[in-house]
DNA sequence: ACCTGAACACCGTTCAAGT
DNA sequence: ACCTGAACACCGTTCAAGT
């Protein structure tokens, strides 16, 4: 008997780059970072392991590559905004929700410094400050702060889904979780934390992360 | 022949929390983050991988541990600072050479929403945020825009100097390659990063790390 | 109570061998 | 040129067995 054309929604195309990194997103999305191995790309390819490393160099490379493919994506859905400063917080918001999409984007962005994925978002922030005539021996550094907030407050909000995601609770029971160990701490030692632990379960964290961006626009 | 003291150094204890602590960090300080197994922790220690566990329940956990000994260090060397301002910038700048001094600190941090270690930074920024007279309904966006910013650059730099380990080159040497990758870039493309990419080698990180800091204090 | 060390169930990566 | 899949050198973690 011939082989039948079973094929499960996708065509039987040959392996190629952008097949395993499309795998890839769709493995780190569902399991998360841990899921992505070389064992479970090869099954969802079809594959063995080793047929992989015929197209990406190592696991760094590939997880560098699929992070870069959401960025890309984001990059180019947030092109909005009529003033510099609006386009300046339409990226860093499409930043944060994609992180907050794809948590595993955040510490992928982190572990891979002026590497392409992050030159994408150098180059739009700073295209728009110099718009905002920010002069030229002060680019570097209004860039380079707000580059460093934004993958730092994505990075942590994207640390708190995926605990949150570890240990099965949705992000407010997480949250919850920690708010009280904080109310449980030492009076004396503790007092600021203790008295912001109710807010942290309730706070709007995207409102904050723009209040944050406009801070540091607004210091200019 | 009876065993005679031949201690390297370090006297005959029973295995505790505290030495292997410090036995983590010094593995972590020399070696990097996947310098840390417990196999390579064992032999250090002189036991089995299995006595470890008996005091430690898991890696993640040690790697925190590792953290907050660093970091309760670092907290307790940055007290000085006359106004609450100047001492915001003293914890800031004591958790910028603290994280480049021990790259891997950058990382656990990252990975520990809400744990000890990150509340301890918080509590010390927050009370000199109260002592600033922001008003309260302000207190919690404030110190969270300085937290998250801190702990960004802070893991940004951690992630340049532990790749620039990872490739045998000194920190110079690999923000050079970098700035060597992005003048190379499409003109049309990526004006902004080309053109700032030769700042990128002899800029001052810390310096762009404390204008940051001003810059978010200012806009209040 | 605390330690030992073999064993389990995984990893990323390599490489001879196939087509 | 591209793929296969066994093999290598590791991991974190567990657990019966010892003291």
């Amino acid at each position: 008997m011939a082989k039948k054309s079973l094929s499960s929604g996708r065509r039987e195309e040959s392996l190629s780059q952008e097949r395993i990194i499309e795998a890839s997103i769709e493995l780190l999305d569902s399991s998360g970072e841990s899921g992505l191995t070389f064992r479970a790309l090869a099954e969802r390819l079809a594959t063995g392991p080793g047929a992989i490393y015929w197209h990406i160099d190592n696991k760094t490379d590939l997880l560098t590559a699929a992070c870069d493919a959401i960025i890309a994506r984001t990059m180019q859905e947030s092109r909005s905004g009529d003033t510099a400063k609006q386009s300046i917080r339409a990226v860093a918001l499409g930043i944060f929700d994609a992180i907050d999409a794809h948590p595993w984007v955040g510490s992928a962005l982190t572990h891979a410094p002026g590497q392409l994925p992050v030159v994408r978002i150098l180059e739009r922030i700073g295209q728009q400050v110099r718009a905002m005539g920010v002069p030229a021996d002060k680019q570097w550094a209004t860039v380079s702060a707000l580059l460093n907030y934004i993958l730092g407050v994505s990075g942590q909000n994207a640390a708190n889904t995926h605990m949150a995601r570890t240990r099965g609770l949705d992000r407010a029971n997480f949250l919850g979780a920690i708010a009280n160990d904080w109310s449980q701490l030492d009076p004396v030692e503790y007092p600021f934390t203790r008295s912001i632990a109710g807010q942290l379960p309730i706070h709007d964290d995207r409102l904050d992360f723009v209040a944050g961006i406009d801070l540091i626009l607004d210091g200019l």
